[in-house]
DNA sequence: TATGAATGAGTGTTCATTCAT
DNA sequence: TATGAATGAACACTCATTCAT
């Protein structure tokens, strides 16, 4: 186990430039108040620690590596979350929930149910699998049992929610004669355990052998609601 | 996060007695050979280990821990493994073969592919969802990142030799006509993803929801063989 | 070892009127030139750092505290004092200078010497005696070792001069035959020493067992110049 | 404040080898089991600790400084004690019960009273005044505050007993008529005073000007039982 | 002048690994 | 072979001090 702080996508000096430029196009950093400043720091962090978190697991990845990642000193983390450990649930937080509301502002329910299901399926392959949050679910897999704080946030917010979603549609479904298989309503999870696995895959096994994320969950769909006829 | 090395499946007692058994019948070692008591202390070290690693993850098990609940001194534990990364690797190798074995070891392929897949899940059923081995699938997963000769074991040894399994079974199933959808074929993962489902919920969601693995693997196969006529 | 700031004299709360009213009447700060304010500010600096030194010593002392009891924030600190160390050390002088000051200001020498002996106990009572500087007096003995300079002043400042005086006294009711016990002008730490006991005693074990200071001085001082035939 | 180990008295290296040797006049270290060399360790870890507590105070002192003072390695100081705050406590423990112990086994009760506080306050001279011991008293009066635990005991221990054993002896010299001051009785913290005043000079002031502490305590006896006619 | 966010050196504590017995 | 005391590198967290505002 070598212990290197990985390759930081973006240098920590670059990106603070990148951030106050993003705000104007001067070199200085003119626009950004005290309070703007603070929370660009926490965003920082934020943003560094997933990528430690992800890359070695709670226990593993040190503050210090955060901190540098982060561009900020060891201190500046304690400015921002009590310790270590209310820094990874608030940061599961931080970034779960925004997640889920953009998957939850569903499309129009216009068109058929599994129209809306493939629209769903479309916005998780393109917001989670194989993005950093996909690796994300993958840690909280991985560090559950030991943030039971954690797991229940997933749970409430995320996992229960979403099976219930899956079920409403899989009633509309079977009430609109679009699938055949009634029981399908008592495991919603059927309905996106392969998605599940799209995001699992790619953490682990996409080097061994790429998986086609798109077609497989098109390839699913259609045991779930019958092959198109055409497309 | 508490600390406490948790039950021990075998109580450190059992080896007071043992200690106190050598100490009476002089350097005598009735029942069984130097060599049988060497592979005895080991798979007691490979047992505790694997419930430590489990309940805490790679980095926060602690080696003490691993030799208490074995019944060992923690000097012995580098008697049989080099160093703690490398007992995690042997440990997994050592636990997942006879499983994989296990597994594979099919029953006569008489009567139907459904037939042949029921039996297979419920051996899985039986042999990994919601047991130790369960844990075992959900801390790979966990840990894979950062122990790639683990991932790429795992990868070799039980997905990829599942993956075929799967696409031989799919395949036989499609020949036969028992199943429709031949686009399957090209994603056993569709065929065992509910499975492993079952497993990491049984890990991070019993608690919140009791899902009855069982009879969800049913209404999945009824979803690709169709349902079953008589039950 | 608990670490609380413990409650403030000074409630931090009257700082933040300060800052209304600074705000409130534009930049005029009524009552108080701006020298007055910072004079202010300063004793209200060296009151916290009194309080929260005595209650843990020099260094398990944080500015931060000190800041919080004082109603300033850490870098104010900084403008009236070079650091930490030099904090404690003018601290010292501060407070015990006046305190000196008032002790040698001694009643007009008439009257019998175990008169002017009782009047400086009395005030010694009243001014130290289970008082804050009492307090003090306790930890520079604590402190001492570590702080010579320090030390050297309380030496100077106080010791000394307490014993020369003391000697004096001692000499004088020699003189005037108060004193039977000649060799006593040679250890004034003897008639002292009581008094400093009752010092500590109030500190560390008044909680323990009460100590009536006043009334052991009184038979102190009945030892030394005999008991009193009426009162 | 500089921050060097201090001089140790005697250097780790040369210390060990000492113990060792006292043993046998070998080089080797055969008498000592290892039970033995525990306890060595724990004392060689007791003693450098109190010359760093004594030397910068509980907060100031590293626990780096005390294990390289005691020539261990730092972990070993944890298989001694739980941690900082308790090694103070069991420190203070372990040095004051033996000097309790010597200074109560005092010499059989012949001869007058004064004769038994002379041959108590010699022993307290030699014991206590000006040594290690004495530092540690000085110490207990500096941490009291932050360490009731200690306080507690030392009040329990040292000063309630020692209190008492003063008064009895008070009363035997009244009883004897050695002692006209009846009231004394009430307050034996007068007989002590002036030793424990000359404990804390030694350690404060002693290089600004020494104290004979044996003389001054002989003229503080004179106060007491009367000046001897021969000396 | 006053602030308090930011810094980073420093420290108590843990724990994988070694080795004398 | 087995032990567990000893080691010391590593790490989370603190806090005196600085400095942009």
């Amino acid at each position: 186990m070598t212990r290197k702080p990985a390759k930081a996508a973006t240098p920590p000096a670059a990106r603070a430039n990148a951030k106050a430029n993003s705000h104007a196009g001067e070199d200085a950093v003119p626009a950004s108040s005290r309070a703007t400043r603070a929370a660009e720091r926490r965003a920082a962090i934020v943003d560094a620690a997933m990528e430690e978190f992800i890359a070695r697991g709670f226990a593993a990845t040190r503050l210090d590596d955060i901190a540098k990642r982060a561009g900020v000193a060891k201190g500046t983390i304690y400015l921002h979350f009590k310790d270590k450990e209310s820094m990874f649930e608030e940061l599961v937080r931080t970034v779960i929930v925004p997640v889920v509301t953009r998957l939850t502002a569903l499309p129009p329910p216009a068109g058929s149910v599994r129209d809306l299901v493939e629209a769903f399926a479309s916005n998780f392959l393109k917001e989670v699998i194989g993005t950093r949050r996909g690796d994300l679910v993958r840690l909280i897999v991985a560090e559950g049992p030991r943030f039971p704080s954690v797991a229940d946030f997933y749970y409430r917010e995320v996992v229960s929610r979403g099976i219930s979603a899956m079920r409403a549609l899989i009633e509309l479904g079977i009430a609109r004669g679009e699938i055949r298989q009634k029981n399908l309503a008592h495991y919603p999870q059927i309905l996106v355990a392969p998605a599940m696995i799209a995001v699992i895959w790619q953490s682990l096994f996409a080097r061994h052998a790429p998986l086609d994320a798109q077609d497989m969950l098109r390839v699913h769909l259609d045991l779930i609601f019958g092959e198109r006829s055409t497309t």
